[in-house]
DNA sequence: AGCACGCCGACT
DNA sequence: GTCGGCGTGCTC
């Protein structure tokens, strides 16, 4: 006897809510929480994940039965779908498109339509138009066409009303097809027969072979290749011997050799042991065991390690210690890509117990490492953001990296989650441990340390008892120019230079903004070339020769006529990377210069062959901006120039001070990290700004002080959370009532700069101009309260929309 | 995501 | 008069 059963079911598209299927009595056994069924949503089909069974029908609609239940037992345990449901509440979007982000390609199935032919017609085509007429055609040859290849016979992209027409006039029948996308990868395997394993039946044949040299070389080659190597692959053993498949064909018809296909690991594993073959300092210890006590009482530990304190070892040996309890360990970093230093310091110590993840990786090798880490194969996982969304099977610890980086929240498709905060609460459902660890915490998190909500351990000392950098602040409004402009190098950054290069140390200079020079002005009227799409300067690049626009990528011709007066005297304003580079070798021509920026590291592969050659010292000074910060740890720097700190002080972000800081600091980690005290020099034309005291004393206390009181809230979820809206709604006048709510709050304060129509205001939202409307706000608490109570009666109306009823606007950030 | 429906501008 | 653009809405 069964009782009806309902399945509410996440499908990877972004639905107002989860939709309900009737699973018929058959395949009731099979269905549980977490498996993939089959479902038809219109006229689509879709591979869904069970999120519950319902015993009771709903009562407002007729739900349609379940095709086809996929697996046999559940791809993703009952955490993910609680994080899942969590992030989606939480960041606003669909379970379904945090499905999308969280499950490899490869586990998700897709339909694709495929056209039959339908026999029982008559052969009569007159009654078809041209393009029907070639459709049937080719349907009554084949039988059967697939969408991509009706779109390659009309050569036109709409082939739907055609298809509609040729169903409506019986010609064909539509079939959704289901497939499964992952092949597990298969090698051939090259055996002796099972009759030559006796040694005597082996020097019998080899003794009386009489033709067929090429064959007998061949065996011979087998013969080697397993002493050495153990098993053989047809590929190997060919190109070995040099033979032909036809050859290796030969032997197995004489029944001497076989051929056997298996399936294989696509992830080359590692031998299964640790090796830890270092110890701790005193420091470093007493940084670990503190971890620890945390971690006894608390779920969350901040980490916040002063640069080139060694973090990664202390994060080695927690690792270590989880594993051998038999648990599994996240490390997560925010740019995986691009610090190769830490795998394969990782690789070394942990070897076969560790994965490494990131959305980089091929589909199927990413559907193995999802096993491996389901099964609890794998220990250790290595990854960027999106390896939060691995399958754990008893997770112990996750250790989140570089815990400030604005790169753990995901910007542009929907989920926009923030990785650290997510983790939190992953952790927290399978009571595991976070670490967060940093030289420059973000003040939130530094903040919940305060609160007693996450514990705090300090790790102030540099590995060796290195001291931290001497840094010293140039005032370049005291240099005398030249011409109009700034001045980019000044005598002393000149001199500190030459010192560095007679000590045959490195150098390098950080400037923050690629190109030549960030923007042109007429000298005559005052116009700046802007982008045609966002209100941003357009940044002149002489390697290019073109103008582009930083934001969206646009490059446009040289303008040499200014477009509001018609005069022809453009001024290059302010300077980027190429002309530093440029204005370096000028003044030291004999120094072996580099750039590294986006321009210039395009591949990884640019990236990390330019890293090695810092390394080997094939470098003397280095130009680069925020990117020679990432993760890196160069020996012999004991000299780091910030060319313009101006233009970090002035972020258009509205956590400027906090970001400023920690670009400043991380910026001059990079000076004399292991022998001898490093410098760094500051260039920048307000040498009193406060943020530029605290980085001198190297002093995050106190610019954690300073933001505490000149900021009340963290972060402004209304503001944030409004601003996905108006990002992701297609539906103009809810983006424009939104962004008009939000004008007529700031609009008092700023007058006609917010005035207009809603539509270039969306426009500015997303080209970031708001946000610069925005930092201003934090100043005021009164003023952010009258915003926020405006902004919240938005959400009001917009949670009233239908669209979005069921979602909840959460009023705070913190994750727990 | 797809696809249907519906409402306005440019055409045989 | 219609064709076709995309803005809006719906799918269990």
């Amino acid at each position: 006897m069964f009782f009806p059963l309902f399945i509410e079911v996440i499908i990877p598209l972004f639905l107002p809510k989860n939709y309900t299927w009737a699973v018929p009595a058959q395949m009731q056994a099979a269905v549980q929480p977490g498996v993939r069924v089959e479902v038809q949503l219109k006229n689509k089909r879709y591979a869904g994940i069970v999120k519950k069974m319902l015993d009771k029908k709903p009562e407002e609609f007729e739900p349609k039965e379940i095709l086809n239940v996929l697996d046999t037992e559940p791809v993703v345990y009952p955490q993910q779908l609680d994080l899942w449901q969590w992030i989606a509440r939480y960041y606003m979007c669909s379970e379904g498109e945090v499905m999308q982000a969280a499950m490899p390609a490869n586990l998700k199935l897709s339909s694709e339509s495929i056209l039959i032919w339908n026999e029982e017609r008559s052969y009569d085509f007159s009654d078809l138009t041209d393009s029907e007429y070639v459709v049937a055609e080719a349907l009554e040859l084949k039988k059967e066409l697939r969408l991509n290849e009706v779109q390659q016979l009309l050569d036109a992209s709409n082939v739907y009303p055609v298809i509609k027409k040729l169903i409506e006039k019986g010609v064909c029948h539509v079939w959704e097809e289901l497939k499964e996308k992952y092949r597990s990868k298969t090698e051939t395997f090259v055996t002796l027969h099972s009759k030559y394993n006796n040694e005597d039946e082996l020097a019998d044949l080899l003794n009386n072979w009489s033709k067929a040299p090429k064959q007998m070389e061949l065996l011979l080659s087998y013969l080697h290749l397993v002493k050495t190597e153990g098993e053989v692959t047809q590929p190997k053993l060919l190109k070995k011997s040099n033979a032909t498949a036809a050859q290796l064909k030969g032997l197995c018809e004489k029944n001497i050799l076989v051929l056997e296909k298996r399936a294989t690991d696509r992830i080359r594993l590692l031998p299964r042991d640790i090796q830890i073959d270092f110890t701790l300092s005193a420091a470093q210890q007493k940084a670990f065991d503190e971890v620890q006590q945390g971690f006894s009482e608390k779920q969350v530990c901040l980490l916040h390690g002063v640069t080139a304190s060694g973090k990664t070892e202390v994060y080695t040996k927690l690792i270590e210690a989880c594993i051998t309890q038999g648990k599994q360990v996240l490390y997560m970093l925010p740019e995986i890509a691009l610090t190769s230093q830490i795998i394969r310091r990782l690789q070394k110590h942990f070897g076969g117990y560790i994965a490494i993840y990131h959305s980089k990786f091929n589909p199927n090798e990413r559907v193995e490492i999802w096993n491996k880490v389901k099964t609890g194969e794998t220990k250790v996982v290595l990854g960027a953001r999106s390896s939060l969304f691995l399958p754990f099977k008893d997770l112990g610890l996750i250790i989140a990296d570089e815990e400030h980086d604005a790169s753990y929240k995901q910007q542009d498709p929907a989920p926009r989650y923030h990785a650290r905060d997510a983790a939190i609460y992953y952790a927290s459902l399978n009571n595991a441990r976070v670490l967060l660890g940093s030289a420059t915490p973000s003040i939130e998190s530094y903040y919940n340390c305060t609160q007693q909500k996450y514990a705090l351990v300090q790790l102030d000392e540099r590995y060796g008892q290195v001291e931290l950098p001497q840094i010293s602040v140039i005032d370049i409004k005291k240099v005398p120019a030249q011409d109009k402009g700034k001045v980019a190098l000044s005598p002393s950054l000149i001199a500190a230079i030459d010192t560095s290069l007679q000590q045959q140390k490195q150098v390098i200079l950080f400037q923050n903004r690629r190109g030549y020079s960030p923007y042109l002005i007429c000298g005559t009227c005052g116009w700046i070339p802007q982008c045609r799409h966002c209100d941003v300067t357009l940044t002149y690049h002489k390697a290019k020769n073109s103008l582009a626009c930083h934001y969206c990528g646009t490059s446009y011709p040289v303008i040499n006529t200014c477009a509001a007066c018609g005069s022809h005297n453009f001024n290059q304003k302010n300077f980027g990377t190429e002309k530093i580079e440029e204005l370096v070798a000028e003044a030291f021509p004999n120094a072996r210069i580099s750039r590294m920026d986006y321009d210039s590291v395009k591949g990884k592969n640019d990236h990390d062959a330019l890293i090695k050659l810092f390394e080997q010292q094939r470098i003397d000074i280095l130009v680069g901006t925020q990117m020679v910060v990432k993760g890196l740890d160069f020996e012999h720097v004991n000299l780091v120039g910030i060319i313009d700190a101006d233009g970090i002080l002035n972020f258009t972000d509205f956590r400027v001070n906090e970001r400023a800081f920690q670009l400043m600091e991380q910026v001059s980690g990079r000076a004399g990290r292991r022998d001898g005290k490093g410098t760094v020099l500051i260039q920048v034309s307000n040498p009193m700004h406060p943020v530029l005291q605290f980085v001198k004393e190297h002093d995050f206390t106190r610019l954690f002080q300073f933001e505490l009181a000149n900021r009340k809230q963290f972060d402004y979820p209304p503001f944030t959370r409004l601003i996905q809206v108006i990002f992701k709604h297609k539906e103009k006048h809810i983006a424009e009532e939104a962004a008009n709510i939000m004008m007529q709050g700031l609009k008092k304060d700023f007058g006609n700069e917010c005035n207009g129509p809603a539509q270039p205001v969306v426009d500015r939202v997303r080209n970031q101009y708001l946000w610069e409307i925005l930092i201003k706000l934090p100043k005021d608490a009164a003023r952010i309260n009258l915003c926020k109570r405006e902004i919240q009666q938005q959400i009001v109306i917009i949670q009233s929309n239908k669209r979005y009823r069921g979602v909840t606007i959460l009023p705070d950030v913190d994750p727990v």
